[in-house]
DNA sequence: GAGATCTCTGCAATCGGTTGTATTTTTATA
DNA sequence: TATAAAAATACAACCGATTGCAGAGATCTC
């Protein structure tokens, strides 16, 4: 910048303003000075600005990885949801870190903020995080969490209505002559547990006594599949599966055809996401859309809201039924 | 800072080197200051350290979005790309700032670099993105690209054996006596032409008259389901498909049973990656595994020594045929 | 015990912008 | 033309760390 100055001949604040747009400056002024930095390809330094205004331009994200699942990382709807937020951030000219934690111990949420690396966090899921938000103190006031609604939450929430899409699948099975659901994924998680409770809601008071099982699954498809042939070779029977995520829908789907049964005539099975390829699986897959990328979008903005001091609400977001085959034709 | 001085009563200069385990400072000293820093909860900020040490500790990655996908972005193996990535890059102490352009006129390469948002960049694919490399002159010593080997490349280039890969699905192909294939891909990707001159490297000098069809496909799994509908409705016929990534194989594998086709009997598929769910599908894929935990991580390493001003050169990751029942029983 | 050496700490410059205030130049008004 | 008001520019402080250098005090050496 201060060669601009040298070259424009004026004072490096004048080069500054004229960067920034201000209207202080003179027309003719600004429009030679717009012309040199193009000519030379300069960029301002990011470091010095933000550093002189307090602030990073820059949001983080931190993915949880599930305690368990050691393996690669590879439900598609971190990565839906990764870009949602990625292109509402892109809207205000801000950046996304992104930090998938790859030790339990370690907490991003505070290197991130305190050190002003980020203006502001956004946390996909409550699992596990709730201590470590506590722990941030003023810092709390910039960080937006993804998750099922609770009225334990005391930071600023945003979700799909989980218990809505439980609603919704219960329905569904319902209707479709399902009775003997077992629902698969973990309800420790509160995301996962809202969806539990609206799929039991549909039968509440209703005379019919609906047998739901729960199976208790990380979001870990590897490990959905085995407890998906464990449940096949146990007595209970069954002849609907709810899974907490279409990843865990697939693998059940296939633990179960390689038990020789078939999807949707012996078991229908229901996902949740609605990620990408749902649309593609044979058979396809039915579940619930959680509109990601209106997510990605109210995040961004509640969070940005948050970091002006402006007053936010916890958000929901609509939650849809997507009907494909695999509970169709039972 | 400055506060933590006043705390402990030294100047500035001895707590920012108490805090940065400088060994000029005297023992007792040291564990005085990182005492008052622990319990006031402090954290060094990263906007004036950045600003002064001339680096941000942040790599950016770019990831594509190729022109006419439209949708939401899904396909995971740019999840446990990053994945990957940002595992390796945290190993270094580096964040990581993702960026997925939104439009194709958004030269985040440069904005990044050059504003010293970023202290490196790694590229994922190289498709449409060759001449914005050419134009960020000196910057481009700090860029390394993944994608498959060119000999036209003037950048750092990391990744798979392309070759080899197409070259083991051809021979594999071949072993179970299927002749006619379908390769499913669009090989303008230099990545993706690299995959098809080896599958077509193994029929080369041989006698036998084999009949690779390439079709044109995006890595959109939608319009691959659109294509091998078409393909099946066609002329010509076909025993095996091999496609450039898994999400275009489960979407094909999909279009094909829609028809009433079977997998593998009547026709085989192979894919591409080795996606977590790929092991998950029924029928399971055979596919071809990049080893992407491997390809992150020298990335990351080559990147930070090009960063450093240490020469590298291109490095391939190895390169292994999985084989699942997609392909076995033909 | 004087001088040399070694440890440790403080001073002050520096990184490259932004912005409040002072100052100069231009334009408007009487 | 003199003066007030407005517009444009320059000056200088500031953001919060890092680091070369100077100097104080402790330790060592003969």
């Amino acid at each position: 910048m201060s060669g601009l100055a040298k070259l424009s001949g004026v004072d490096i604040s004048t080069v500054s303003r004229a960067l920034n747009g201000s209207p202080l400056v003179n027309g003719k002024t600004k429009d030679h000075i717009l012309k040199l930095a193009h000519e030379t390809g300069y960029a301002i330094n990011a470091r010095a600005r933000n550093l002189r205004k307090q602030s990073s331009q820059t949001l983080g994200i931190v993915i949880p990885v599930y305690p368990g699942s050691q393996q690669t990382l590879s439900d598609p709807f971190f990565l839906e949801m990764i870009a949602a937020v990625s292109q509402a951030a892109a809207k205000f000219d801000y950046d996304l870190i992104i930090n998938l934690p790859n030790s339990p111990s370690e907490i991003a949420e505070r290197r991130l903020l305190l050190s002003g690396k980020a203006d502001g966090l956004i946390v996909i899921g409550q699992a596990g995080r709730i201590e470590r938000l506590r722990s941030l103190g003023d810092a709390a006031d910039r960080v937006v969490v993804w998750g099922g609604m609770m009225d334990a939450a005391d930071y600023t929430l945003v979700g799909s209505d989980n218990l809505e899409g439980g609603r919704l699948v219960g329905e569904h099975l319902k209707n479709i002559g399902r009775h003997r659901v077992v629902f698969l994924g973990d309800i420790d998680l509160p995301e996962v547990e809202l969806r539990y409770n609206g799929l039991m809601s549909v039968w509440k008071g209703d005379g019919a006594d609906p047998s739901v099982m729960h199976v208790r699954s990380s979001f870990d498809g590897h490990e959905a599949y085995r407890q998906t042939l464990a449940l096949c070779e146990g007595a209970q029977s069954f002849d609907a599966i709810f899974a907490a995520s279409d990843v865990l829908a697939i693998a059940a789907i296939h633990a179960l055809q390689s038990k020789g049964l078939r999807v949707p005539e012996d078991v229908a099975v229901v996902g949740y996401d609605n990620i990408g390829q749902a649309a593609m699986f044979s058979p396809g897959l039915t579940t619930i859309d959680q509109n990601i990328k209106l997510g990605g979008e109210i995040l961004v903005n509640t969070l940005i809201d948050k970091i002006a001091g402006n007053p936010v609400r916890a958000t929901l977001t609509p939650t849809k039924l997507v009907i494909r085959s695999s509970t169709v034709g039972g």
